[in-house]
DNA sequence: GTAACTGCAAAATATTTGCATCCTT
DNA sequence: AAGGATGCAAATATTTTGCAGTTAC
């Protein structure tokens, strides 16, 4: 298949989309990177190799979880989000993220009632003024609280 | 022992100021305790269990570690800290923190090179703009770099 | 003396690595 | 056919829990 020269890749809604994107990343069309790709889409929220495994009802096997996640934090088409706990979070990038630049600057939420941990695009936090002798490559917000659907749920 | 009053629990720099603060917060004293906090005050940067260890050179059992952790945790002299690693940081709250309120809206510098947490208390970022529908209780902003030490160090 | 803290054992959870086999290109 | 991806086994790291012994108040 003839790959389309993009500087923007972006992943589009079909299965063959995703199948150009994947190849525009360098990566091998393989059912487990197709499946977990579709999961991050479908998913508003972050996901760690737990849930991606029980989102799948253990379809693949946990180390091919972990090393998919792998190839594709490698890639840039997820990055990985700080959390309060010992797992580590992946979400999609929405930018232009690829193995050689990786901007990843957003808000990132998480609900204290129900665990989710969802990225928030429209905030910038560049605004933060930041120290003179520390150069920054990244910058994440954690903010923890209610999110709205907990909220209207009581 | 007498316990003054305070709404602002302070951490002073003798173990006597040590002891008393422990008491202010209902914590029994105890030599894993207080060699704990100090290793905090020494600290610049934020510890996980594992460095506390080190620290110690394992003076004390992993385990009586993890629930020292816990037990200031819980009494709110000491935050977690988000990390895109798998184990968990904590730092001394440097406010008005307590069993009740915790107030730990500050900056997180994690540095690429070192490795190192460093809480960078001047910074505020309450000036984020939120989404409305998200109730806020808590914000952190992880920001990922080299930092000024590793920078001369070159 | 009682309640809380500590340390050892054991278990649960998260992640990594090695190797043989299977799939993609 | 060759290189990469997968799955199983095994190992490592992090954290939690139970229980008996020790310490703080």
């Amino acid at each position: 298949m003839r790959v389309p020269e993009s500087k923007n890749i972006a992943l589009g809604e079909t299965q063959q989309d995703l199948i150009i994107f994947l190849k525009q990343h360098h990566l091998t069309i393989t059912k487990t990177r197709i499946k977990i790709i579709e999961l991050f889409q479908e998913s508003e929220s972050a996901l760690e190799n737990n849930l991606i495994e029980k989102k799948t009802q253990h379809q693949f096997d946990r180390i091919t979880v972990y090393r998919t996640l792998q190839a594709f934090l490698k890639t840039g088409i997820i990055h990985a989000i700080p959390t309060y706990s010992n797992s580590i979070r992946y979400a999609l990038c929405k930018g232009d993220c690829n193995e050689h630049a990786h901007i990843d600057n957003h808000l990132h939420f998480i609900c204290e009632k129900c665990g989710k941990t969802i990225c928030l695009d429209k905030a910038d936090i560049s605004i933060i003024q930041l120290p003179k002798d520390y150069t920054i490559h990244k910058a994440d917000a954690i903010l923890s609280g209610i999110c709205n659907v907990c909220k209207t749920a009581k």
